[in-house]
DNA sequence: TTTT
DNA sequence: TTTT
């Protein structure tokens, strides 16, 4: 179907300090799962009240993968930006079953950290081995004022990290 | 929890016509599965790919309930802006199974038909009711230069919904 | 036109002490400037480079201008969810000027803070001169398990603020 | 500064058939205008009332260049996701002015086609010449039920294009 | 299971 | 300048 978009934005605490397995040929995937939460007063007995929802995140991505397993701890706070995913599955009594998790695995997905947490490394998101061009000289040369660098990806202690900048920028 | 973020935007098409259903007390709720799908060139086979993820859309409100009665056929493309929810029930074995929904509910909550279908009618979002007023007068004297109307909602055939004129909570 | 999006999401620090002013009739606009950064490594230097995007935000909103006005200072690091607009203006040569702006007027519109400052209050986003009600006792009945209560709100220190509780419209 | 968004959704029209310039070294960069609008009922009048916004959207990544040139036309209905960027510059009395534009540069960006126009091509978004990896094969073995395709990304007729697929999809 |  |  043409023009689909699946997006899904959080921005919540994480309740256990990430898992990350790996597949049989050695790609890493993690497993987080956030809260998010919204208190309101209740319009009757004007108690404040509170409610919690739980999320499950997995990222395919092997460079947010190293951002995880490095910066990620219990309590943090991060904002997420990937896409909704039902899997199928089956349980011990053969029926099948649905679990829907936020998957970060394609571009366009995110994980920032939030809060102090995980800051003093310099490692970024990752990058499939192969360099790339992006950014810098790239656009040198520009007569249109277009920004040398790209967008949407960042490093660093705390930072910003995009699937993105995957392959272009070398370790 | 201070400070947390719960968004799902989906664009997508509806895969039958909505089911309406009404609490006990008479508020409708609309239930729609739609369609979201990403297509790809397979990196080996040079092949044309396409995975389809359906959801499980909410919508509580009354005012968009309307909406999505008068409007929303198969096939639609909508805009969706709603959260995330895992709701827990018990199967007929007495085990607990989870269902993640996209729930259009509170504010921050919008419904926006994308193609042409539905339009024609007079309908808006819902209402307290019934006014279905807007900003206008209500700035006037604005010195600053501040729109004299509201922005997020709007109403007429084939528009834009936004839960904003939240028919459910009686004052 | 139907069917139309217009949002803007942002996540950074406000450069300083937010503005309050007043309209003639005494309605409240907040501005902010707030700060979104990227950093990447250069590509050919491999040097670390960051560059700072400043963006103008303008709470038309009286319950989040309150929230502004309680807790917003320099430093901040704020959740904005507002939309794009473009005034246009004379400088003092009768020329025409153009800024663009973040607004946060309507529905669809939040604020919320990211950082522990701002706690301790009890605030919330507004509201209709008091009240701040909510769900609650209106779901009741409800058979369908539809949470008792709204969502996309909420209060309290430090907490989330949606333009929800429009206190600018008169009933 | 670690921890920033800076996103813009906008779904609306275009207002006239796009602008294709080069830069000095070949790279092409794309201007839309996009209108969007919301409606409203006058709270006084009752009277329908409508407000456009115009955004400067500004395409600098390669293959939604092509995309662009190839399939977008006056009148076309899109989804942007891109990022705000405000540049500087001086008019001919050489005082600073400073032009705010959704930008679509980096990962992070999408341009969908909403409406049947533009289809029948088979193009997707670009790609800086090199092939990738990507989806597929990498997958194989994968024994977490990993989907073997990347997301975010499409091609083909009035499709979803978005600026990852870049180096991945060889033309 | 987080966070406030 | 779009669209409804």
């Amino acid at each position: 179907m043409a023009g689909s978009v699946n997006k899904v934005i959080l921005i919540g605490n994480v309740g256990a300090d990430p898992e990350i397995r790996r597949t049989q040929d050695g790609r890493p995937i993690a497993n987080l799962r956030i809260a998010t939460s919204e208190t309101w007063r209740d319009r009757n007995s004007g108690e404040r009240r509170e409610k919690t929802e739980w999320h499950t995140v997995v990222v395919f991505n092997e460079g947010l993968c190293k951002v995880v397993e490095q910066y990620v701890k219990k309590g943090a706070k991060l904002y997420i930006e990937g896409q909704l995913q039902t899997r199928k599955w089956q349980d011990q009594q053969g029926q099948d079953r649905y679990s829907t998790e936020v998957v970060l695995q394609g571009f366009n997905s995110t994980l920032t950290m939030l809060d102090g947490r995980g800051e003093g490394g310099a490692s970024s998101s990752g990058g499939r081995g192969s360099s790339s061009d992006f950014g810098g000289g790239s656009n040198s040369g520009d007569d249109y004022g277009a920004p040398s660098q790209p967008s949407g990806r960042s490093s660093g202690g705390g930072g910003n990290f995009s699937r993105d900048l995957d392959d272009d920028i070398p370790f």
